[in-house]
DNA sequence: CTGAAAGCGCTTACAG
DNA sequence: CTGAAAGCGCTTACAG
């Protein structure tokens, strides 16, 4: 900038306002300043200018995993409301690894984002206090933050499971199992609960070997979908509790002739096309996404007020899988 | 840090050398400034530091859409690889709109990232000149730069699909479709020109009616495929050029009784559970992400070299319905 | 071991 | 209409 000005013979205000459009310049200068512009490439540097101005343009959005379909929609939502508010957006994977969130969550903060979406990995967020204080706008998505209080987009998880499994029970299923991610996940101890909620009012003993916990990867439940399936006196339904555990189960099944009645939490692609078609409690995942941004943007441009908790509907889609009777 | 500085009663290169863990300073002043940084909370500013060092400590990634699953793992390799070397990544979908790619790339030029990875929406790239003559690094991943000379990681888009299209020949089929992306489209191209040598090395004249070219959405594909299906002299096998167009394929397929012939390009989540299974010709969208980003360090670490063009492999997966005979 | 000065590339607040 | 000075929050190069 400090060439274009010698260049151009002005001072470094004017080809500030040249070079943002700003008026009270002749045409004349405004021209002399443009060819020293084009004559030397300048392009303003952005970082620089932010600097100066006190935000970075730039939000920065932390979730498990990148790969996972479930978060690409979420992601895109956020990106375009955040375009929209001409401001970039910083990607981070926590892996699931608490530490990791943290880090990344620093990270963040030191680049100074002028706010932030994260899916927690882990559940003590007290770590974030200083900066929240320092006015970091800050919103959970997917689950809710851990010991602190702060806006948060969740999914109806107890509800929609509750009415996932009473739905296999409105079917004349007694013995369902509940495949389900580590209970330390706030979703999955939410769908868990309303797994035994539903039992429950339908006045239905839940075994302990019905419900099956951990990591969602196939080398987990695979197995532990076989085991539930075998045995003297094995369930004639499954509840899966998020779409990795759904396709894992969708692929055992499809192993056997048997038919077992299968509900999953969160649709999937060709949920309708493999056979039977699955029954999902599906959630929108790029709902999930715009409202969490709806709210960070808010909160950036608005006043102060006490954090805010969504809650959004999940929906039944039936389509098969759920409707088979009891074997 | 001024606060810092005065708090602890030292300067301020002292408070820089305590926050960055630089020797030579007393364990004594050491502790006071940690004590002052500890009273005021204060966190160094990344955005500030990073102006002075002259570079960014980010990436950018433009690429078609982050919530198709095929973007996904590719996104989350270079996030691995940026993570390696304490670096950020900012994130941009042009929806394959030229115009937003060229805005989303120019914005990330203008915060000065150190590196840009680009999945192209455009055929023109030479308003990346300037950029690329002041030093940014730039590697263009799936598609090639149009107009300019740069790294590039493509898939062995012609092989791939002529080694696709000669399977479905060598089980028997003649008359054979393609549906493909709208021909512009860089990958789309190359696949159409794999198909075709496949059918001429293997004698067999291409009806113009067997070519379907265009926008990848459902409501494209799945007339598109009917259309291929029915009539008097219908295909017997379908060639679909990528993963969304095979799963609309997939899905009409399905609606129907009669075998077809299928082989897709691109591998997709539950291609072994369908019915019949989807023989596909895979790529591996996360080497792509991987190998781009290890262009783009070694660029930015390494000296000046000629751009560079690497092209993975395909890989031909076997399941089942492209080895269904014609009816 | 320690710190004052200059600078990264911009904008703000002000004066002429 | 125009520009010199100060400042955003740091680091670099240097001197003591």
């Amino acid at each position: 900038m400090k060439d274009v000005a010698a260049r151009a013979q002005v001072g470094l205000k004017t080809v500030s306002r040249v070079v943002n459009g700003e008026p009270g310049v002749t045409a004349d200068t405004v021209q002399r300043v443009q060819e020293a512009i084009a004559a030397l490439g300048f392009r303003r540097n952005d970082s620089a200018r932010l600097l100066r101005k006190g935000r970075t343009a730039s939000i920065g959005l932390v979730l498990e995993d990148l790969a996972d379909p479930f978060y690409g929609p979420m992601s895109r939502a956020v990106e375009e409301t955040a375009r929209a508010h001409g401001t970039l957006l910083i990607h981070g994977s926590s892996a699931a690894l608490p530490e990791r969130e943290r880090e990344l969550v620093l990270a963040l903060c030191a680049r100074r984002v002028d706010g932030l979406i994260v899916v927690p990995a882990g559940d003590d967020h007290r770590y974030l206090e200083p900066e929240m204080a320092a006015g970091l706008a800050t919103v959970f998505v997917d689950r809710p933050p851990g010991r602190i209080d702060a806006d948060a987009v969740l999914t109806a998880n107890f509800a929609g499971a509750r009415a996932g499994v009473a739905h296999l029970i409105a079917h004349g299923h007694r013995r369902i199992a509940f495949v389900g991610d580590r209970p330390g996940i706030h979703t999955a101890a939410e769908r868990l609960r309303g797994y035994h909620a539903a039992m429950a009012e339908a006045g239905l003993a839940v075994d302990a070997s019905w419900v099956a916990l951990g990591p969602t990867g196939p080398d987990r439940v695979g197995p532990a979908v076989r085991a539930l399936l075998e045995g003297p006196d094995p369930v004639t339904a499954l509840f899966t509790a998020n779409n990795r555990i759904t396709v894992t189960a969708v692929r055992v099944l499809a192993g056997r002739g048997l038919p077992v009645a299968l509900v999953g939490f969160d649709d999937f692609e060709l949920a309708d096309v493999v056979s039977p078609a699955v029954t999902v409690v599906a959630q929108d995942a790029a709902e999930l996404g715009r409202a969490a941004a709806r709210l960070l943007f808010g909160r950036l441009e608005g006043t102060a007020r006490a954090p805010e908790r969504l809650e959004l509907p999940t929906r039944l889609i039936v389509r098969g899988s759920g409707e088979t009777p009891p074997s």
